[in-house]
DNA sequence: GTCTGATATTTTACAAGTGAAATACTTGTG
DNA sequence: CACAAGTATTTCACTTGTAAAATATCAGAC
């Protein structure tokens, strides 16, 4: 009843399906809509970062890696190692990490802040660019594969949908993270 | 146009349309909407890892030690390390620490097959039930009470357009994992 | 000028996951 | 029966992330 063709489909027969019915017979008494969300999102995204044979892995670079350095194309040159930190979800100390080996591989630069000497100016190289610049459209273009057989508007419809679904657990959620 | 009022709400303000704006702005030529659903399911699940507070933390129990007994819970008694790994999205390596540490813990018990002295069978033991069973029920209602905000029938929405997503990603990623 | 407290980043000690090799066992075949 | 191949699980060496402490710096009060 709460699986099935809210848009008119058929039904869908994934994994967490087949977990809620084992709850549903095991603990009757257990209210599962909150699993089926949430678990779904978690399967999704576990799906997704387990994903080998990617473009960003291809190019040698693992999932954070990329987060770390598509943040950094995006917010433009002279971002500080916090920003990227709220930005990317990490620690601050996953950030350095992240920061040096880059750094190493020449696909990041930095440089201390002339007026606070504490914070740090973080910046794509050209190497780092010319590398992203054409795996941006790779990527994106793999991403879009994998949501191939949703049509457009169902897409659409999951993506205003998670929308919701984000900007709640951000209020909740949000202060314990960032 | 893609983020707002599909079911006649208001538009949503989530992190990501703020990154889906930058990217609109910088690169013009990507398409976005892979990112809308994706990068909104990766938040949302990082969001919910990173969830302090949670009822099974406060159980002493991380999300992944609490996945692996709540998989033993529904599976009923005698599962295989193998199934479990299957089931928790884990690998066999990682099975085998965390059921290390909760047999340490008493919460689990094990047992060699009678037949094939390879396979081994996991089950919950009493106090692992004993912490389990009240525990179900208030994970279920914390996590309940996080996506109150959505109304029902934005929920069961959700809900289903997860599960074709999760059933699309299962088929086309599920190789890499199990 | 020099404390005091706040802030940005890094370091450190440690926890947890991973892939690949190792171990232990079974099964089918000759 | 012995042996090759296959399977279930664990171990090992290593990578990556984390929380908390350490470091370095700044800004305001006195």
């Amino acid at each position: 009843m709460t699986t099935d063709d809210a848009a008119g489909g058929p039904p869908v027969r994934d994994a967490v399906t087949e977990v809620l019915r084992q709850w549903q017979e095991l603990r009757p008494d257990l209210d599962t809509t909150p699993m089926a969300v949430i678990g779904r999102v978690n399967r999704c995204a576990a799906l997704l970062q387990h994903a080998t044979d990617t473009p960003h892995s291809r190019a040698g670079l693992a999932r954070p890696e990329y987060d770390t350095l598509t943040a950094l194309y995006r917010l433009g040159p002279d971002v500080t190692p916090g920003r990227l930190a709220r930005e990317t979800f990490a620690s601050g100390a996953a950030v350095t990490k992240r920061l040096r080996a880059l750094t190493e591989r020449g696909l990041v630069e930095r440089r201390v802040d002339d007026r606070d000497r504490r914070v740090q100016h973080v910046s794509l190289t050209e190497d780092g660019r010319a590398l992203l610049d054409p795996l941006l459209s790779e990527q994106v273009e793999y991403e879009a594969s994998l949501l191939d057989g949703l049509g457009p508007e169902r897409n659409a419809e999951l993506a205003a949908a998670l929308a919701g679904l984000l900007a709640l657990l951000e209020g909740s959620l949000g202060r314990q993270v960032g």
